[in-house]
DNA sequence: TTTAAGTTACTGACCAGTCAGTTACTAAAG
DNA sequence: CTTTAGTAACTGACTGGTCAGTAACTTAAA
């Protein structure tokens, strides 16, 4: 009998595994309200296995903080630099990349961690400001400019602008993950309205 | 010399001092790891007072999520009731209002406070979801419903499209305390911006 | 003098972080 | 192909500190 014995060695899985337990359990109750044993449990270890591999409560929130998305932020930033037709085409290209990272079940729960736990962690708040908050708005303001320089978009505010497209798509994932799925606010509907509403938002004058 | 004693006896104005303390140390800290003897202080009573007037910690938050937000919800009914003009004045009038209450010092902690402790206050989540967030998302649907009954906007689905009005609104207040104040959001242009883009997307076609 | 607002000092529960001990695995020697 | 010595991964049980909530007392005001 080969039965499975009662702990694994698996230095190579249990970090992510971890982590995975952690972000769901900070981003459900909280990052102060969140018991350590529970995060080992989820993950099916002991307390003391996390801090084998993070040295305290707040490094291991760090970790995920760092580890989920930013990897993500490369791609919206590739799609931009490849792209050469209409801008048209290049926002709703980018739009349906980004709401789809960002309704994603592993990033939508973060937005809301960022919001409640950037206060505690000065370090990962400029971290989210610089990197993630600025570096998206400022890719995304190019584009606008982008279309404004070939006459397909109405003299704009790029960088303000750029909040009128993108902050919707952040509060309403935001919106589903603190009130959970709500048919009230016609999920189905909102991206096309959205797309559309932006995209007239930002229509050239047909005057000129 | 009639010195002020050690301490007074003020019933009525200790529960509002005390909220006042819980709301900035809550939206500071984040509930569970705000201690009750900080908003003590910081109320200018001893500990155990605040027992005098709240159940426990959980009440406190309650009574906080439930006083301030409330009254300001009457105030946008009452302007889009005794409104005529045309939707475009209507709209421009909302949104300064909406705008300034949303940002102002009292409201935008609670929205960071709602977004962080929704989770753990199902009552409190469910009171914000209906009373305050479809509510309001509604109420501006009407709006925009009134607009196209008259010809003004183009055809739309009201409530998909009230949330592209009114989300960047939020969402900017939100990354304002999450972040602090972010010149490089170009804030003073984002009002006048967004108006801009709103009234452009919701625009009528000309042709007719 | 009475009452009720307010405080001081305490307690019981909880939990992050630690450490001594245990078990899974590796591989060198027989 | 065993056995066994060594090591790295993992765990159970503890501790020190923290803090929500309370009980017994004090004093301002009516």
């Amino acid at each position: 009998m080969t039965a499975t014995p009662k702990r694994q060695r698996r230095k190579e899985a249990r970090p992510s595994e971890i982590m995975a337990a952690g972000l769901k359990a900070f981003s459900e109750r909280g990052f102060a309200a969140t018991r350590l044993e529970d995060v080992a449990d989820a993950a099916g270890v002991s307390k003391a296995t996390i801090y084998l591999y993070f040295e305290n409560k707040a490094e291991l929130l760090k970790a995920i903080l760092r580890e989920v998305v930013s990897p993500r932020m490369g791609e919206m930033e590739a799609i931009i630099r490849s792209f050469d037709g209409p801008s048209n085409d290049l926002l709703r290209a980018i739009y349906a990349r980004v709401s789809a990272i960002v309704s994603s079940d592993d990033v939508r729960p973060i937005l809301k961690l960022i919001v409640a736990e950037a206060g505690n962690f000065p370090d990962i708040a400029e971290f989210y400001r610089t990197e993630i908050a600025f570096r998206g708005l400022y890719t995304l303001a190019h584009l606008i400019e982008r279309g404004i320089e070939r006459g397909e978009f109405r003299p704009c505010d790029p960088v303000a602008t750029a909040q009128s497209v993108i902050f919707p798509l952040l509060m309403n994932a935001l919106a589903t993950e603190v009130f959970g799925p709500m048919p009230e606010f016609n999920i189905e509907k909102f991206h096309p309205s959205h797309l559309e509403f932006v995209l007239r938002g930002l229509a050239a004058n047909r005057e000129a």
